[in-house]
DNA sequence: AACGCGGGGAT
DNA sequence: ATCCCAGCGTT
């Protein structure tokens, strides 16, 4: 969960994951759409994905038990070089150092390292990490210096004043603690999307994404992006007609949200809609589900703040 | 080596 | 409006 997600986005997450899931056999034998639904809101889902198989993996072919081996964890699915070094330094007390964004900060400003912060393993702080772990307490190390970053070596407004290692810090000795490493620059898109909330029945319309890609798996309204100088009310039925093969026939506005992506901004537009005729059968999976059984599937979290409008007033 | 992959908090 | 976060897998 904390893979590349901060630790008090983690916190609720974990606590209820461990009640659904208390033991890996649970989560090896829980089906994919609960563990998707538990993961719900916390984003990079291939994360559960991951997590799930490799319960399987621990529970089938090593009795059940984390194996305490470097190799053998790197292949495991979501296991890649910092988790595995923070399982063996944490768990099993074995000397590896655990190079996540908190300590490639701090080395590099200890080390004087210009540059953006490379998400790769950095040869030569690894090389000073294995020189100066303990090998008494490796974990004590890993989780000091993650810490140190989180809390004094920030990103932003570094407290170099009250840190332990000032003295030993060189982007300190030439106060360039600001400018290491050098900020990334990001481009921002904004887009506006609307969808139909569908009804029939008593039953709303929801539809699942393709098993690879964005949001893999989850479910969600049917809709889309609405282009330059289109109405809401015409992209709505434009995309209902693409995706469903049906005619929108009353389309009431309901609630906006914004949700945020790291590379994207969305507006998302809900309509309460009537169609004419039949939907479509398509590849990708429909079902119409009553209001309150929504809340049994996986969504995106701008979907969700949808569902929670029409939970409160439907 | 570069890119895709969420979402929310901090500033 | 930007930047970032206890990264990993694929290309």
């Amino acid at each position: 969960m904390l893979q590349q997600t901060t630790v008090g986005a983690v916190v609720p997450y974990y606590a209820e994951w461990l009640k659904l899931f208390p033991d890996l056999e649970a989560l090896a034998r829980a089906p994919l759409r609960k563990v998707l639904r538990a993961w719900q809101g916390l984003g990079y889902y291939q994360r559960a994905r991951n997590l799930h198989a490799a319960a399987k993996i621990f529970v089938r072919e090593h009795g059940g038990e984390v194996p305490s081996d470097q190799q053998t964890l790197l292949g495991v699915p979501g296991f890649g070089p910092y988790t595995t070094a923070a399982v063996l330094s944490l768990a099993f007390n074995q000397p590896y150092p655990a190079l996540d964004a908190n300590v490639r900060r701090v080395m590099m400003r200890i080390m004087g390292i210009h540059g953006e912060a490379d998400g790769r393993p950095d040869k030569n702080i690894l090389e000073r990490l294995y020189d100066e772990i303990p090998p008494g307490s490796p974990g004590d190390f890993n989780q000091a210096l993650m810490e140190l970053g989180a809390l004094i070596c920030r990103s932003r407004n570094p407290l170099c004043l009250l840190c332990p290692v000032q003295h030993a810090c060189r982007a300190y000795d030439d106060g360039e603690q600001e400018i290491i490493p050098k900020p990334k620059k990001r481009s921002y898109r904004h887009i506006t999307a609307v969808v139909g909330i569908i009804e029939r029945e008593g039953r709303i319309l929801i539809q699942q994404r393709p098993p690879a890609g964005l949001l893999a798996g989850l479910w969600e309204f049917p809709g889309g992006k609405v282009k330059r100088g289109e109405s809401r009310e015409k992209a709505l039925a434009r995309e209902i007609k693409e995706e469903l093969g049906a005619e929108v026939s009353q389309a009431k506005f309901l609630i906006q949200v914004d949700h945020s992506y790291t590379q994207f901004r969305v507006d998302l537009h809900a309509f309460a809609c009537r169609i004419k005729g039949d939907v479509e059968e398509k590849a990708g999976r429909q079902k119409w589900v009553a209001l309150k059984d929504l809340r049994k599937y996986p969504f995106p979290s701008g979907s969700v703040k949808i569902i929670h409008f029409l939970e409160k007033y439907f």
